[in-house]
DNA sequence: CTGTAAATTTAGGTACTCCTTAAATACCTC
DNA sequence: GAGGTATTTAAGGAGTACCTAAATTTACAG
């Protein structure tokens, strides 16, 4: 059931575009280990939904609207494992385990709430 | 990849077999918004996972471990629910909803924590 | 008992997601 | 412009979850 898998495929482009701007399908697949054709099949996908600008052999980057989704998730991620951690004192590895389950499905809201409750800022 | 349904289907078992120990598969279906061939199949599988006793044409009712879990997942449930609305006081619709999607994947302890944040006792 | 209606299961499919390997194609450098 | 590398396309597999229609079983009415 899941645009799960679509949202760390967005994630992991934000990571390896940071600086460059660009990542190669090559890279990207490596990354997440899973073969470079499964790659370029989700390139397309996100390319329809307009997360991504992607040319064949050219490599991809995020759109805005991609890139504001992936630091978003990033942002998720990072509250959910200082929450786990700082306020609820969960061992590092089990928070980000759940970071990484839960991401995709708190709101806003929860998300920003749970930040001022860590007593930190939490960016990207 | 989600064994997250299978779970659903715990849950709903154990809402519907108490009291009476045993639902009958048309009724799960009914409750669940799926056809009865749908909750067959699904037995089966809780079956061969030992987490029901299922009979052709009989019903089900939960094992041992079927109970535990499927009150362990209600449980985390309820506790999301309330950390979501009296902690961060998230209207009941938008905590009901997350706390669907999260309660598969946040850890016993996780939910403990949280449960003592609430402020009050969560059993089932 | 027995016939039959209702409940349930089986059979056969569809759709979606995500992945793979192997073959074809484009790119780039020498 | 040729060769090697990167990438995409083609074809397909495995898993999940669902459905309809046909067959089976149950249970009850007579």
């Amino acid at each position: 059931m899941s645009t799960d898998n679509r949202e760390d495929y967005l994630i992991n482009i934000l990571r390896l575009t940071e600086g460059t701007g660009v990542v190669k399908t090559t890279e990207l697949a490596n990354y997440m280990k899973v073969s470079p054709a499964s790659v370029t099949e989700m390139l397309k996908v996100l390319q329809k939904e307009g997360l991504v600008n992607y040319e064949r052999y050219r490599g991809v980057s995020l759109t805005e609207e991609g890139n504001v989704k992936a630091r978003d998730l990033r942002r998720k991620h990072h509250i959910m494992e200082r929450f786990l951690t700082n306020v609820l004192e969960i061992d590092h590895q089990d928070a980000h385990d759940q970071a990484c389950a839960v991401e995709h499905s708190i709101s806003e809201d929860a998300a920003n709430k749970m930040c001022r409750m860590t007593g930190t800022k939490v960016d990207g």
